[in-house]
RNA sequence: GGAGAGAUGGCUGAGCGGUUGAAAGCACCGGUCUUGAAAACCGGCAAAGGGGCAACUCUUUCCUGGGUUCGAAUCCCAGUCUCUCCGCCA
Protein backbone atom coordinates (compact mmCIF):
# COMPACT_ATOMS: atom_id res chain seq x y z
CA UNK A 1 0.00 0.00 0.00
CA UNK A 2 1.17 3.50 -0.80
CA UNK A 3 1.07 6.41 1.73
CA UNK A 4 -1.28 8.78 -0.02
CA UNK A 5 1.15 11.69 1.33
CA UNK A 6 3.49 10.71 -0.81
CA UNK A 7 1.54 10.65 -3.72
CA UNK A 8 0.16 14.00 -3.23
CA UNK A 9 3.42 15.29 -2.81
CA UNK A 10 4.69 14.49 -5.79
CA UNK A 11 1.76 12.97 -8.25
CA UNK A 12 3.93 13.01 -11.10
CA UNK A 13 6.88 11.10 -9.88
CA UNK A 14 4.35 8.48 -8.31
CA UNK A 15 3.19 7.85 -12.19
CA UNK A 16 6.73 7.64 -13.18
CA UNK A 17 7.21 5.14 -10.74
CA UNK A 18 4.86 3.02 -11.65
CA UNK A 19 5.56 3.26 -15.48
CA UNK A 20 8.08 0.92 -14.64
CA UNK A 21 5.71 -1.61 -13.62
CA UNK A 22 4.02 -1.02 -17.10
CA UNK A 23 0.98 0.49 -15.08
CA UNK A 24 -0.99 3.30 -16.00
CA UNK A 25 -3.11 4.54 -13.30
CA UNK A 26 -5.92 6.97 -12.94
CA UNK A 27 -3.62 9.73 -10.90
CA UNK A 28 -6.87 12.32 -11.84
CA UNK A 29 -9.06 9.72 -10.19
CA UNK A 30 -6.96 9.78 -6.97
CA UNK A 31 -6.03 12.81 -6.45
CA UNK A 32 -9.53 13.55 -6.56
CA UNK A 33 -10.97 11.21 -4.11
CA UNK A 34 -8.06 11.85 -1.69
CA UNK A 35 -9.24 15.92 -1.64
CA UNK A 36 -12.93 14.92 -1.60
CA UNK A 37 -12.13 12.84 1.39
CA UNK A 38 -10.66 15.64 2.92
CA UNK A 39 -13.30 17.70 2.17
CA UNK A 40 -15.73 15.86 3.71
CA UNK A 41 -13.68 14.82 7.06
CA UNK A 42 -13.14 18.94 7.40
CA UNK A 43 -16.66 19.56 7.37
CA UNK A 44 -17.11 16.70 9.13
CA UNK A 45 -14.70 17.35 11.72
CA UNK A 46 -16.48 21.56 12.03
CA UNK A 47 -19.49 19.78 12.92
CA UNK A 48 -18.23 17.63 15.56
CA UNK A 49 -16.86 20.70 17.59
CA UNK A 50 -19.92 21.98 17.72
CA UNK A 51 -21.81 18.58 19.03
CA UNK A 52 -18.81 18.96 21.87
CA UNK A 53 -19.64 22.36 23.19
CA UNK A 54 -22.94 22.12 23.21
CA UNK A 55 -23.05 18.61 25.17
CA UNK A 56 -20.30 20.60 27.36
CA UNK A 57 -22.50 23.37 28.01
CA UNK A 58 -24.75 21.36 29.12
CA UNK A 59 -27.48 23.85 28.00
CA UNK A 60 -31.05 22.35 27.55
CA UNK A 61 -31.87 24.81 24.77
CA UNK A 62 -29.04 23.75 22.57
CA UNK A 63 -29.99 19.90 23.19
CA UNK A 64 -32.35 19.74 20.05
CA UNK A 65 -29.79 21.46 17.69
CA UNK A 66 -27.24 19.25 18.78
CA UNK A 67 -29.65 16.15 17.58
CA UNK A 68 -29.86 17.87 14.06
CA UNK A 69 -26.11 18.26 13.98
CA UNK A 70 -25.84 14.36 14.59
CA UNK A 71 -28.09 13.61 11.72
CA UNK A 72 -25.94 15.87 9.29
CA UNK A 73 -22.41 14.18 10.51
CA UNK A 74 -24.24 10.56 9.65
CA UNK A 75 -24.48 11.39 6.17
CA UNK A 76 -21.11 13.53 5.76
CA UNK A 77 -19.64 10.37 7.78
CA UNK A 78 -21.16 7.91 5.09
CA UNK A 79 -20.11 10.04 2.21
CA UNK A 80 -16.51 10.29 3.45
CA UNK A 81 -16.47 6.63 4.22
CA UNK A 82 -17.46 5.80 0.43
CA UNK A 83 -14.83 8.02 -0.46
CA UNK A 84 -12.28 6.76 1.47
CA UNK A 85 -13.44 3.24 0.77
CA UNK A 86 -13.11 4.04 -2.96
CA UNK A 87 -9.75 5.70 -2.95
CA UNK A 88 -8.17 2.77 -0.85
CA UNK A 89 -9.65 0.26 -3.34
CA UNK A 90 -7.55 1.63 -5.67
CA UNK A 91 -4.84 2.19 -4.17
CA UNK A 92 -4.43 -1.49 -2.52
CA UNK A 93 -4.74 -3.13 -5.62
CA UNK A 94 -1.43 -0.86 -6.87
CA UNK A 95 2.43 -3.11 -6.83
CA UNK A 96 5.08 -1.50 -4.79
CA UNK A 97 7.92 0.48 -6.75
CA UNK A 98 10.96 -1.23 -8.18
CA UNK A 99 14.07 0.42 -6.30
CA UNK A 100 16.78 2.08 -8.88
CA UNK A 101 19.01 -0.49 -9.45
CA UNK A 102 16.04 -2.75 -10.86
CA UNK A 103 16.50 -3.63 -14.49
CA UNK A 104 12.90 -2.20 -15.99
CA UNK A 105 11.43 -4.72 -18.16
CA UNK A 106 8.11 -6.08 -19.29
CA UNK A 107 8.78 -10.01 -17.62
CA UNK A 108 11.20 -12.68 -17.43
CA UNK A 109 13.59 -11.73 -20.49
CA UNK A 110 14.77 -8.82 -18.98
CA UNK A 111 15.73 -10.03 -15.62
CA UNK A 112 19.80 -9.77 -15.23
CA UNK A 113 22.26 -12.62 -14.45
CA UNK A 114 23.99 -11.39 -11.13
CA UNK A 115 25.97 -14.25 -10.68
CA UNK A 116 27.17 -18.29 -11.33
CA UNK A 117 28.35 -20.53 -8.63
CA UNK A 118 28.67 -24.28 -9.31
CA UNK A 119 29.90 -26.65 -11.24
CA UNK A 120 27.24 -28.02 -13.85
CA UNK A 121 27.44 -32.01 -13.85
CA UNK A 122 28.65 -33.50 -17.03
CA UNK A 123 26.86 -37.20 -17.79
CA UNK A 124 27.85 -39.51 -19.91
CA UNK A 125 24.84 -40.53 -20.66
CA UNK A 126 21.27 -38.87 -21.01
CA UNK A 127 20.11 -37.35 -17.41
CA UNK A 128 16.52 -38.63 -16.96
CA UNK A 129 14.14 -35.93 -15.50
CA UNK A 130 13.59 -36.03 -11.67
CA UNK A 131 9.98 -37.69 -12.72
CA UNK A 132 10.93 -40.64 -14.66
CA UNK A 133 13.62 -41.34 -11.85
CA UNK A 134 10.89 -41.57 -8.55
CA UNK A 135 8.51 -43.32 -11.03
CA UNK A 136 11.20 -45.75 -11.98
CA UNK A 137 12.47 -45.63 -8.40
CA UNK A 138 8.74 -46.07 -7.22
CA UNK A 139 9.07 -43.35 -5.10
CA UNK A 140 7.05 -40.92 -6.70
CA UNK A 141 3.48 -41.74 -7.44
CA UNK A 142 1.80 -39.29 -9.78
CA UNK A 143 -1.01 -41.08 -10.71
CA UNK A 144 -2.14 -42.56 -7.28
CA UNK A 145 -2.67 -38.46 -6.45
CA UNK A 146 -4.78 -37.94 -9.25
CA UNK A 147 -6.90 -40.69 -8.32
CA UNK A 148 -7.17 -39.42 -4.25
CA UNK A 149 -6.78 -35.93 -5.09
CA UNK A 150 -6.60 -34.66 -8.14
CA UNK A 151 -3.88 -33.30 -11.09
CA UNK A 152 -0.73 -31.52 -10.11
CA UNK A 153 -0.59 -33.45 -6.80
CA UNK A 154 1.99 -36.27 -5.94
CA UNK A 155 2.81 -38.99 -3.27
CA UNK A 156 6.34 -39.04 -2.21
CA UNK A 157 7.16 -42.66 -0.72
CA UNK A 158 10.08 -44.20 1.02
CA UNK A 159 13.36 -43.21 0.89
CA UNK A 160 12.28 -39.88 -0.98
CA UNK A 161 10.11 -39.05 1.57
CA UNK A 162 12.91 -39.73 3.92
CA UNK A 163 14.88 -37.24 1.61
CA UNK A 164 12.27 -34.56 1.31
CA UNK A 165 11.65 -34.37 5.23
CA UNK A 166 15.76 -34.67 5.27
CA UNK A 167 16.23 -31.51 3.19
CA UNK A 168 13.68 -29.65 5.18
CA UNK A 169 15.47 -30.46 8.33
CA UNK A 170 18.85 -29.76 7.29
CA UNK A 171 17.59 -26.36 5.90
CA UNK A 172 16.09 -25.27 9.17
CA UNK A 173 19.05 -26.42 11.08
CA UNK A 174 21.36 -24.13 9.23
CA UNK A 175 19.08 -21.45 9.30
CA UNK A 176 18.72 -21.50 12.85
CA UNK A 177 22.33 -22.39 14.20
CA UNK A 178 24.26 -20.67 11.42
CA UNK A 179 22.27 -17.80 9.79
CA UNK A 180 20.71 -17.20 13.57
CA UNK A 181 16.88 -17.19 12.48
CA UNK A 182 14.30 -18.53 14.96
CA UNK A 183 12.41 -21.52 14.06
CA UNK A 184 8.53 -20.86 14.08
CA UNK A 185 5.60 -23.59 13.73
CA UNK A 186 2.91 -21.40 12.55
CA UNK A 187 -1.08 -21.89 11.87
CA UNK A 188 -1.27 -22.91 8.06
CA UNK A 189 -4.58 -21.55 7.59
CA UNK A 190 -5.12 -17.63 7.80
CA UNK A 191 -7.58 -14.42 7.74
CA UNK A 192 -8.52 -12.99 4.92
CA UNK A 193 -7.15 -9.60 6.58
CA UNK A 194 -3.66 -11.49 7.48
CA UNK A 195 -3.53 -12.19 3.23
CA UNK A 196 -4.89 -8.78 2.80
CA UNK A 197 -1.36 -7.48 5.03
CA UNK A 198 1.02 -8.89 2.59
CA UNK A 199 -0.94 -8.20 -0.65
CA UNK A 200 -2.31 -11.61 -1.43
CA UNK A 201 -5.75 -9.71 -0.95
CA UNK A 202 -7.73 -8.20 -2.66
CA UNK A 203 -5.53 -8.93 -6.49
CA UNK A 204 -5.07 -12.21 -6.06
CA UNK A 205 -7.25 -14.03 -4.78
CA UNK A 206 -8.08 -16.37 -7.98
CA UNK A 207 -4.74 -18.41 -7.08
CA UNK A 208 -5.73 -18.79 -2.82
CA UNK A 209 -7.50 -22.15 -1.72
CA UNK A 210 -10.24 -20.37 0.47
CA UNK A 211 -11.69 -22.73 3.18
CA UNK A 212 -14.89 -23.47 4.58
CA UNK A 213 -15.69 -22.08 8.25
CA UNK A 214 -17.46 -22.33 10.79
CA UNK A 215 -18.02 -18.35 11.38
CA UNK A 216 -19.59 -16.14 8.06
CA UNK A 217 -17.93 -13.14 9.05
CA UNK A 218 -14.08 -13.88 8.63
CA UNK A 219 -12.65 -15.62 5.33
CA UNK A 220 -9.85 -18.18 6.20
CA UNK A 221 -7.34 -19.16 3.28
CA UNK A 222 -4.75 -21.77 3.09
CA UNK A 223 -1.64 -19.98 3.01
CA UNK A 224 0.09 -19.90 -0.55
CA UNK A 225 3.68 -19.46 1.33
CA UNK A 226 4.72 -19.40 5.03
CA UNK A 227 5.38 -15.32 3.95
CA UNK A 228 2.12 -14.92 4.99
CA UNK A 229 2.21 -16.19 8.41
CA UNK A 230 5.06 -15.14 9.38
CA UNK A 231 5.33 -11.39 8.11
CA UNK A 232 1.97 -10.91 10.04
CA UNK A 233 3.74 -11.84 13.51
CA UNK A 234 4.35 -8.00 12.96
CA UNK A 235 0.80 -7.07 12.40
CA UNK A 236 -0.76 -4.42 14.68
CA UNK A 237 2.00 -4.26 16.68
CA UNK A 238 4.68 -1.50 17.92
CA UNK A 239 8.59 -3.18 18.28
CA UNK A 240 10.44 -2.02 20.82
CA UNK A 241 13.59 -1.13 19.13
CA UNK A 242 15.58 -4.41 21.07
CA UNK A 243 12.96 -6.38 19.34
CA UNK A 244 14.62 -5.83 16.09
CA UNK A 245 15.50 -7.29 13.97
CA UNK A 246 13.03 -10.09 13.75
CA UNK A 247 14.32 -13.21 11.85
CA UNK A 248 12.55 -16.54 11.49
CA UNK A 249 11.88 -19.55 9.58
CA UNK A 250 9.46 -22.14 9.53
CA UNK A 251 8.84 -25.39 6.90
CA UNK A 252 5.18 -25.40 5.74
CA UNK A 253 3.38 -26.81 3.14
CA UNK A 254 2.13 -24.10 1.24
CA UNK A 255 -1.11 -24.27 -1.02
CA UNK A 256 -1.63 -22.31 -4.13
CA UNK A 257 -4.49 -23.03 -7.15
CA UNK A 258 -1.95 -21.80 -9.94
CA UNK A 259 -4.58 -20.37 -11.84
CA UNK A 260 -3.42 -19.10 -15.26
CA UNK A 261 -0.38 -21.71 -15.01
CA UNK A 262 -2.44 -24.27 -17.58
CA UNK A 263 0.07 -26.43 -19.14
CA UNK A 264 2.84 -24.89 -17.76
CA UNK A 265 4.85 -27.41 -16.25
CA UNK A 266 2.20 -30.47 -15.78
CA UNK A 267 4.66 -32.78 -15.31
CA UNK A 268 6.57 -33.62 -12.31
CA UNK A 269 6.60 -31.90 -9.11
CA UNK A 270 7.74 -28.68 -10.26
CA UNK A 271 4.56 -26.95 -9.76
CA UNK A 272 2.25 -28.46 -7.64
CA UNK A 273 -1.27 -27.48 -5.63
CA UNK A 274 0.59 -28.25 -2.34
CA UNK A 275 4.19 -28.27 -1.59
CA UNK A 276 6.69 -27.62 0.74
CA UNK A 277 9.07 -24.43 1.43
CA UNK A 278 11.40 -23.15 3.94
CA UNK A 279 10.41 -19.84 4.44
CA UNK A 280 12.60 -16.83 5.41
CA UNK A 281 11.19 -13.94 6.78
CA UNK A 282 12.97 -10.61 8.48
CA UNK A 283 11.37 -7.76 9.61
CA UNK A 284 13.69 -5.01 9.96
CA UNK A 285 14.43 -0.95 10.61
CA UNK A 286 13.21 0.41 6.55
CA UNK A 287 16.60 1.48 6.10
CA UNK A 288 18.44 -1.59 6.60
CA UNK A 289 16.38 -3.25 3.99
CA UNK A 290 18.36 -3.29 1.37
CA UNK A 291 21.41 -5.02 3.52
CA UNK A 292 19.15 -7.25 4.56
CA UNK A 293 17.90 -8.66 0.95
CA UNK A 294 21.99 -9.51 0.41
CA UNK A 295 22.05 -11.15 3.82
CA UNK A 296 19.03 -13.35 3.29
CA UNK A 297 19.85 -14.14 -0.26
CA UNK A 298 22.99 -15.33 0.93
CA UNK A 299 21.39 -17.38 3.73
CA UNK A 300 19.92 -19.04 1.14
CA UNK A 301 22.80 -19.59 -1.52
CA UNK A 302 24.76 -20.96 1.56
CA UNK A 303 22.21 -24.16 1.44
CA UNK A 304 22.92 -24.91 -2.26
CA UNK A 305 26.35 -24.71 -1.62
CA UNK A 306 26.56 -26.95 1.00
CA UNK A 307 24.52 -29.36 -1.43
CA UNK A 308 26.93 -29.00 -3.76
CA UNK A 309 24.31 -27.73 -6.38
CA UNK A 310 25.04 -25.36 -9.51
CA UNK A 311 23.03 -22.41 -9.18
CA UNK A 312 22.85 -18.88 -10.63
CA UNK A 313 21.97 -15.55 -8.58
CA UNK A 314 19.22 -12.91 -11.05
CA UNK A 315 18.16 -9.73 -10.15
CA UNK A 316 14.40 -9.98 -11.75
CA UNK A 317 13.08 -6.24 -13.68
CA UNK A 318 10.48 -4.20 -12.68
CA UNK A 319 7.92 -6.41 -14.54
CA UNK A 320 8.56 -9.72 -13.68
CA UNK A 321 8.89 -8.99 -9.72
CA UNK A 322 6.16 -10.20 -6.84
CA UNK A 323 3.31 -7.03 -6.03
CA UNK A 324 4.56 -6.43 -2.90
CA UNK A 325 8.79 -6.15 -4.07
CA UNK A 326 10.75 -3.58 -4.45
CA UNK A 327 14.10 -5.52 -5.26
CA UNK A 328 13.88 -8.97 -6.14
CA UNK A 329 16.54 -11.99 -6.36
CA UNK A 330 15.90 -15.09 -7.37
CA UNK A 331 18.00 -18.31 -7.25
CA UNK A 332 17.87 -20.78 -10.07
CA UNK A 333 19.36 -23.97 -9.73
CA UNK A 334 20.51 -26.33 -12.50
CA UNK A 335 18.09 -29.19 -14.07
CA UNK A 336 20.09 -31.26 -16.10
CA UNK A 337 17.05 -32.41 -17.86
CA UNK A 338 15.68 -29.34 -18.87
CA UNK A 339 19.78 -28.61 -19.51
CA UNK A 340 18.98 -24.74 -17.98
CA UNK A 341 18.81 -23.04 -14.32
CA UNK A 342 15.17 -23.38 -12.68
CA UNK A 343 13.92 -21.19 -9.99
CA UNK A 344 14.30 -22.51 -6.81
CA UNK A 345 13.82 -19.29 -4.54
CA UNK A 346 13.17 -15.58 -4.31
CA UNK A 347 14.07 -13.11 -1.92
CA UNK A 348 12.13 -10.25 -1.94
CA UNK A 349 12.63 -6.72 0.01
CA UNK A 350 8.80 -5.32 0.13
CA UNK A 351 10.42 -2.22 2.07
CA UNK A 352 7.52 -0.23 3.97
CA UNK A 353 5.01 -1.77 1.46
CA UNK A 354 3.56 -4.77 3.76
CA UNK A 355 3.43 -3.03 6.70
CA UNK A 356 1.89 0.09 6.05
CA UNK A 357 -1.02 -2.53 5.23
CA UNK A 358 -0.56 -4.39 8.49
CA UNK A 359 0.04 -1.55 10.61
CA UNK A 360 3.56 -3.00 11.59
CA UNK A 361 5.53 -0.25 13.50
CA UNK A 362 8.42 0.45 15.61
CA UNK A 363 9.82 3.30 17.58
CA UNK A 364 13.26 4.72 16.15
CA UNK A 365 15.80 6.55 17.98
CA UNK A 366 13.79 9.76 17.87
CA UNK A 367 11.20 7.90 19.54
CA UNK A 368 8.84 8.21 16.45
CA UNK A 369 6.43 5.44 15.59
CA UNK A 370 7.50 4.57 12.02
CA UNK A 371 6.84 1.35 9.23
CA UNK A 372 8.49 -0.89 9.60
CA UNK A 373 10.37 -3.22 6.44
CA UNK A 374 10.21 -6.68 5.57
CA UNK A 375 11.30 -9.41 3.57
CA UNK A 376 10.79 -12.43 2.97
CA UNK A 377 12.78 -15.04 0.64
CA UNK A 378 12.50 -19.18 0.35
CA UNK A 379 15.70 -21.05 1.72
CA UNK A 380 14.82 -22.99 0.03
CA UNK A 381 11.65 -24.95 -1.91
CA UNK A 382 12.06 -27.86 -0.39
CA UNK A 383 10.04 -30.00 -3.17
CA UNK A 384 12.35 -28.22 -6.09
CA UNK A 385 15.55 -29.04 -4.12
CA UNK A 386 14.43 -32.77 -4.23
CA UNK A 387 14.11 -32.30 -7.73
CA UNK A 388 17.40 -30.76 -8.15
CA UNK A 389 19.43 -33.47 -6.00
CA UNK A 390 17.60 -36.36 -8.07
CA UNK A 391 18.60 -34.72 -11.61
CA UNK A 392 22.01 -34.03 -10.27
CA UNK A 393 22.86 -36.76 -8.67
CA UNK A 394 21.59 -39.16 -10.55
CA UNK A 395 23.98 -42.36 -11.85
CA UNK A 396 23.46 -44.35 -15.02
CA UNK A 397 21.28 -47.17 -13.25
CA UNK A 398 19.07 -44.67 -12.17
CA UNK A 399 20.25 -44.46 -8.01
CA UNK A 400 20.99 -40.84 -6.30
CA UNK A 401 23.91 -40.25 -4.19
CA UNK A 402 22.86 -38.80 -1.13
CA UNK A 403 24.77 -35.11 -0.38
CA UNK A 404 27.49 -35.65 1.87
CA UNK A 405 25.62 -32.47 4.38
CA UNK A 406 22.29 -34.48 3.91
CA UNK A 407 23.88 -37.71 5.14
CA UNK A 408 23.37 -37.23 9.04
CA UNK A 409 19.81 -36.30 8.12
CA UNK A 410 19.18 -39.41 6.20
CA UNK A 411 20.09 -42.54 8.97
CA UNK A 412 24.05 -41.94 6.81
CA UNK A 413 22.51 -43.85 3.55
CA UNK A 414 24.68 -43.16 0.58
CA UNK A 415 22.43 -44.03 -2.18
CA UNK A 416 18.96 -44.37 -3.02
CA UNK A 417 18.78 -47.61 -5.20
CA UNK A 418 15.39 -49.37 -6.59
CA UNK A 419 14.30 -52.31 -3.86
C1' G B 1 -21.11 -28.87 22.79
C1' G B 2 -22.83 -26.76 28.14
C1' A B 3 -21.68 -22.91 32.35
C1' G B 4 -19.15 -18.65 33.93
C1' A B 5 -15.19 -14.44 33.79
C1' G B 6 -12.79 -10.92 30.98
C1' A B 7 -10.75 -7.52 26.69
C1' U B 8 -8.26 -0.02 28.67
C1' G B 9 -1.73 3.30 26.04
C1' G B 10 4.94 -0.50 24.32
C1' C B 11 3.74 -3.60 29.03
C1' U B 12 1.11 -4.08 34.02
C1' G B 13 -3.22 -1.85 35.73
C1' A B 14 -7.24 2.00 37.88
C1' G B 15 -11.65 4.12 36.25
C1' C B 16 -17.87 1.97 35.46
C1' G B 17 -22.77 8.52 32.28
C1' G B 18 -20.07 14.88 31.91
C1' U B 19 -12.43 19.11 31.43
C1' U B 20 -10.98 11.00 31.40
C1' G B 21 -6.87 10.74 26.09
C1' A B 22 -7.71 8.21 30.34
C1' A B 23 -4.73 7.54 37.65
C1' A B 24 -0.45 4.67 39.21
C1' G B 25 3.75 1.61 38.16
C1' C B 26 7.29 -0.46 34.59
C1' A B 27 9.76 0.38 29.98
C1' C B 28 11.54 4.27 26.85
C1' C B 29 13.65 9.44 25.73
C1' G B 30 15.95 14.17 27.67
C1' G B 31 18.31 16.49 31.92
C1' U B 32 20.70 17.06 37.03
C1' C B 33 24.22 14.35 39.89
C1' U B 34 28.77 11.04 38.67
C1' U B 35 35.63 10.28 36.24
C1' G B 36 32.03 6.79 33.74
C1' A B 37 27.93 3.69 35.02
C1' A B 38 24.14 2.41 38.54
C1' A B 39 20.90 4.60 42.08
C1' A B 40 18.26 9.01 43.22
C1' C B 41 15.77 13.33 41.56
C1' C B 42 13.41 16.64 37.61
C1' G B 43 10.96 16.75 32.84
C1' G B 44 8.88 14.32 28.52
C1' C B 45 6.37 10.11 26.48
C1' A B 46 -0.46 6.71 22.74
C1' A B 47 -2.05 6.20 17.77
C1' A B 48 -4.54 7.59 13.25
C1' G B 49 -6.35 11.48 10.42
C1' G B 50 -7.37 16.82 9.03
C1' G B 51 -5.65 22.20 8.84
C1' G B 52 -1.00 25.32 9.02
C1' C B 53 5.64 27.32 6.16
C1' A B 54 5.87 26.81 11.30
C1' A B 55 4.91 27.41 16.51
C1' C B 56 0.55 25.12 16.89
C1' U B 57 -4.39 23.41 16.41
C1' C B 58 -8.80 20.36 15.45
C1' U B 59 -11.25 15.48 15.07
C1' U B 60 -11.47 10.36 16.07
C1' U B 61 -9.96 6.12 18.92
C1' C B 62 -10.45 2.53 25.96
C1' C B 63 -11.67 -5.45 21.28
C1' U B 64 -15.15 -4.81 16.64
C1' G B 65 -19.98 -3.27 14.78
C1' G B 66 -24.75 -1.30 15.94
C1' G B 67 -28.04 1.26 19.67
C1' U B 68 -29.69 4.57 24.00
C1' U B 69 -28.25 9.87 25.47
C1' C B 70 -27.41 16.84 24.63
C1' G B 71 -23.03 13.79 26.29
C1' A B 72 -20.44 6.77 26.66
C1' A B 73 -14.22 3.63 28.27
C1' U B 74 -18.56 3.65 31.49
C1' C B 75 -25.60 1.67 29.92
C1' C B 76 -28.11 -1.90 26.01
C1' C B 77 -27.70 -5.49 21.68
C1' A B 78 -24.74 -8.47 18.25
C1' G B 79 -20.02 -10.40 16.99
C1' U B 80 -14.66 -11.68 17.71
C1' C B 81 -10.90 -13.20 20.85
C1' U B 82 -8.84 -14.82 25.71
C1' C B 83 -9.26 -17.40 30.43
C1' U B 84 -11.73 -21.02 34.08
C1' C B 85 -15.00 -25.33 34.92
C1' C B 86 -17.84 -29.70 32.75
C1' G B 87 -18.31 -33.00 28.43
C1' C B 88 -15.77 -34.86 23.98
C1' C B 89 -11.25 -35.66 21.51
C1' A B 90 -5.67 -36.00 18.22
Amino acid sequence: MHNIKDIRNDPNQFQESLKKRFLEVDLKNILELDENNRKLIQEKETLEKEKKEISKSKNKELFEKSKSISKKIDILETKQKETKVELDNILSSLPNIPKDDVPVGKDENSNLEVSKSGNVPKFNFKPKSHYELGENLNMLDFDLASKTTGSRFVFVKDKLALLERAISNFMIDIHVNQNGYQEISPPLIASENTMYGTGQLPKFENDQFEIKFDDKNDRKFLIPTAEVILTNMGKDKIFQSDELPLRVVASTPCFRKEAGSYGKDTKGMIRQHQFYKVELVSIVEPENCLNELDRMTNCATKILDLLELPYRKIILSSGDMGFSAEKTFDIEVWLPSENKYREISSCSSCGSFQSRRMKARYKNKKNETVFLGTLNGSGLAVGRTLIAILENYQQTDGSIIIPNALKPYMNNLDKIVKK
